[in-house]
DNA sequence: CGAAGCGTTGACGCGGATCAAAGGCAGTGG
DNA sequence: CCACTGCCTTTGATCCGCGTCAACGCTTCG
């Protein structure tokens, strides 16, 4: 998932293009190999719909209609306890899809994480042309068992990881492309990264100056930050 | 889930049958409101296995050519890291389907929780199957995307819920049925939960203790538990 | 009766939360 | 072009929930 924009990708788009992922089968052929439709696999007209950062796209217990695909920009998925605190369970970045549901209201809120474009499809349309069309239910299935991979993964962050752990699993899933030395502007503030993370912001703040210290990353800018020890940072994860 | 025996269930099951819950759809309705599918609507011969206690079922890149529904007991799916920290992701109790993946490999191990039943289908059967039968294709589109919120609700709960939140969370969800003071028999170990809520076995002691002295439980046995305030767990919860 | 697991309880320490204050940095107006 | 304002981020000091280490009780089984 791209949820941050790569300063100076030329050669690495190249590079994850050539590779071959292992895992690969029927079902994630037709996504990418991150999961994402960004070659534009979901053949149905949809409406382009426009969000100012920290717009609402949609609320929690809304009638869930519509299902939705990144175009440009970064969405997160999130939900409120009543005292304050919040979950974001997902950034999404170009070309991935959210909003799927099972009942009738959305379980989750979305909001635009930076200012975005969001392409919309009609819900009731698209399960009904996914009886006729086998390629579009496996879209579909093949997207909810990659977000559902994702939710596991990040479970395994959460419950496990410290903080230097969390914050590293965070910026390799930022790039998932295997570039080295190279620069990542991340979309999301400082608050959604922690409220991502189970963390406060202060730790959030004070990690990046640990990874700093241990020479993993620079930070160019808050949110630009530049991958210095690649293998150190996958060490960290591993 | 029944991720827990309900003793003297009897008058519960009639409750849990004349609910309606409130966000019935064509896909919730193919499964049980819980999400399993405890009466059989998935019509397809599978083999029936067993495994004791413990037993691995299947482990982590493990060829991914099986799909399984649990018929009786209690499976739990997790995943190792290098140091030996666990990450228990979910329990599988009667009902329940696991092992749907979209890789060649299973991205995680799945054990016996407690002695237990297990239906395995062919999961290359299974599929080419759902391409002509719309019924069998929705079950597993409902199954992935009920796993999807289950997943989301514990991501909530690992990321911003204390001890005894979690703990309270946990109790509540083994027997998602509407029962005042009604016992369970918890299937799993202390260790099984801890890893579960991202606490180690002393919190998770601890905090059982806590909730008796703060009366919302009983403890009648170290895996059996009444629930004395299911209101005030629900608070907790909220 | 002894041994091995599991669960409980206690003492203590640490990682991250909380509280507080001081920088950047962008947007606005003079 | 610079000063002002407000927000985001960083940094520091302190606190506390939960982890760690250790010992002990209970149950099961040979």
């Amino acid at each position: 998932m791209m949820i941050a924009t790569a300063a100076g990708t030329g050669a690495a788009k190249v590079d994850s293009a050539a590779a071959v992922h292992p895992a690969e089968t029927l079902e994630s052929r037709i996504l990418g190999v991150d999961g994402n439709d960004r070659e534009g696999g979901l053949r149905v007209p949809g409406r382009v719909r426009h969000f100012l950062r920290d717009r609402q796209i949609y609320t929690e217990g809304d009638d869930a209609d519509c299902i939705f695909k990144v175009e440009m920009g970064v969405v997160r998925t999130y939900k409120f306890l009543r005292d304050g605190r919040r979950q974001v369970y997902a950034f999404h970045g170009p070309g991935s899809m959210f909003g799927l549901e099972i009942g009738k209201a959305y379980g989750l809120s979305a909001a635009a994480a930076s200012d975005c474009d969001v392409i919309s499809y009609g819900r009731r349309h698209l399960e009904r042309l996914a009886v006729h069309d086998e390629r579009l239910a496996l879209l579909l299935y093949s997207t909810v068992l990659c977000s559902l991979a994702r939710a596991q993964q990040h479970s395994l962050s959460l419950g496990q990881r410290s903080a230097i752990e969390k914050l590293a699993i965070f910026l390799m899933s930022c790039t998932e492309l295997p570039i080295v030395g190279a620069d990542i502007l991340l979309a999301m503030s400082r608050n959604d990264i922690a409220d991502h993370l189970g963390l406060t912001i202060e730790t959030v703040s004070r990690t990046f100056a640990d990874l700093v210290a241990r020479a993993f990353i620079e930070l160019k800018g808050a949110r630009h930050i530049c991958l210095v020890d690649v293998a150190g940072l996958r060490e960290l994860c591993a």
